[in-house]
DNA sequence: TTACGATATGGACAGCGTCAAGATAGAATT
DNA sequence: AATTCTATCTTGACGCTGTCCATATCGTAA
């Protein structure tokens, strides 16, 4: 182990120096946990320096592994993008779901999940592109269970529409799914005019969301 | 010309035969007009196989041309993109103005141009991506004639809106910038979802749209 | 002890964007 | 008509990418 190896190869010889100084004494050739540290060192890559700078050679350099070490833990970048984008949903649903345990008022309960959304998905912006963007679901394609967790997001929503429709806050003229994916739709357009960068100053986000708060609501009796 | 050239380089031979039977007896060293055959491959091949398919290789090689060609006429692969797109805006303004010189009804205005929008949106959705995605306005940079054509666009759209708020067709109880900002996020996110993937099933669309032209407009007193 | 499966490695390949140096052609100038 | 200039096009090279392949090593089960 704490030794010096000379390796014949072909034509080239390596010698591999194994420092007792090293951080750690205990040399593992297998890194442990490797699925999971890939998994944060690419959240924390995608955070800093976005989705398009995420690649597999810097990935396993980052983690201090060979450039081929993460292909025995994903199949391929797509894979991997898959899973970051699964946690993504499941945070997500957590968040929602924790929101309406809370029991507010439908009214603030809206407001409430509205200001959420947008503060997730620009806090997350690149965690949200993964979720909801072209990257994995065009380009790329989604694993089985990405879709799953996309679906069951979806249907969890469209319940919740079916309730505050109930309640009189969004609009009552359509069935909970078509309600649902218009107003997810507009929600979702708006996130993504400043995750895109087609907005910048954020300082204009609140008042839109305002806005879009009371374009979402005002089909119904109670006016915001 | 027509004839056989031997060049020495180096170590190498190689051998060129301009065979007098080719599509044109001149063979032009210079292309004549690559700027507009390199947009005009490039649009084809973004429109076939998608934004993240096109290469600079590809392209000259489309064009038959050496792959350093191009960038005698653009100066990186972000230049070129942001021609695309700029062309993009102009064929949508175009598009707009032509709608409101019809002088239609304001309620039958409004709709024909959200229908309008979106269908642009999704027949063009490649050129949709580079003038509304992240790859110019985050990952790359907008070129400063893009800026500007995005904008004016913008300008367009936000002059329309207040004509339109006048008219009660639009919520009334912002400014048309609001009004403008949050009408064209819904617009947006629709189409995006349908873009990116999110969405495949395009027979939902026009009942969507349909119900996006109601929540948008039903603000007003005259309900769609 | 041995065999095996999971895990890690380096080599290799084809592709990418793009810089630098050199070649060529057509137009402008002498 | 000869020369110079400039726009255009070329090949070579570099460093980056995703990922296949054969090989090496480790921990464990037989």
């Amino acid at each position: 182990m704490d030794s010096v190896k000379i390796e014949f190869n072909f034509d080239t010889v390596k010698i591999k120096v194994f420092n007792p100084l090293m951080k750690s004494s205990k040399q593992h050739y297998h890194h442990g946990n490797l699925t999971k540290s890939l998994l944060d060192s690419a959240s924390q890559i995608i955070r800093e320096e976005g989705v398009e700078n995420l690649s597999m050679r810097k990935l396993a350099d980052k983690v201090g592994v060979s450039r081929t070490a993460p292909y025995h833990h994903f199949k391929d970048k797509n894979a991997l993008l898959c899973v970051l984008a699964e946690k993504g949903f499941h945070d997500q649903q957590k968040m929602l779901t924790s929101l309406i345990k809370q029991n507010l008022s439908a009214q603030d309960g809206f407001k409430q999940y509205v200001h959420l959304y947008l503060s997730y998905a620009l806090e997350h912006s690149e965690i949200y592109d993964l979720m909801y963007g072209r990257a994995i679901w065009k380009a790329g394609y989604p694993s089985e269970s990405l879709k799953e967790a996309s679906k069951q997001t979806f249907k969890c929503w469209i319940d919740w529409v079916s309730k505050l429709q109930g309640q009189h806050i969004l609009a009552t003229n359509n069935t909970p799914l078509r309600i649902g994916q218009t107003t997810w739709a507009s929600l979702h357009g708006l996130a993504r005019l400043f995750i895109d960068g087609i907005y910048l100053d954020k300082t204009d986000l609140s008042q839109m969301s305002e806005q879009m708060i009371k374009n979402l609501c005002s089909h119904s009796s109670t006016r915001v």
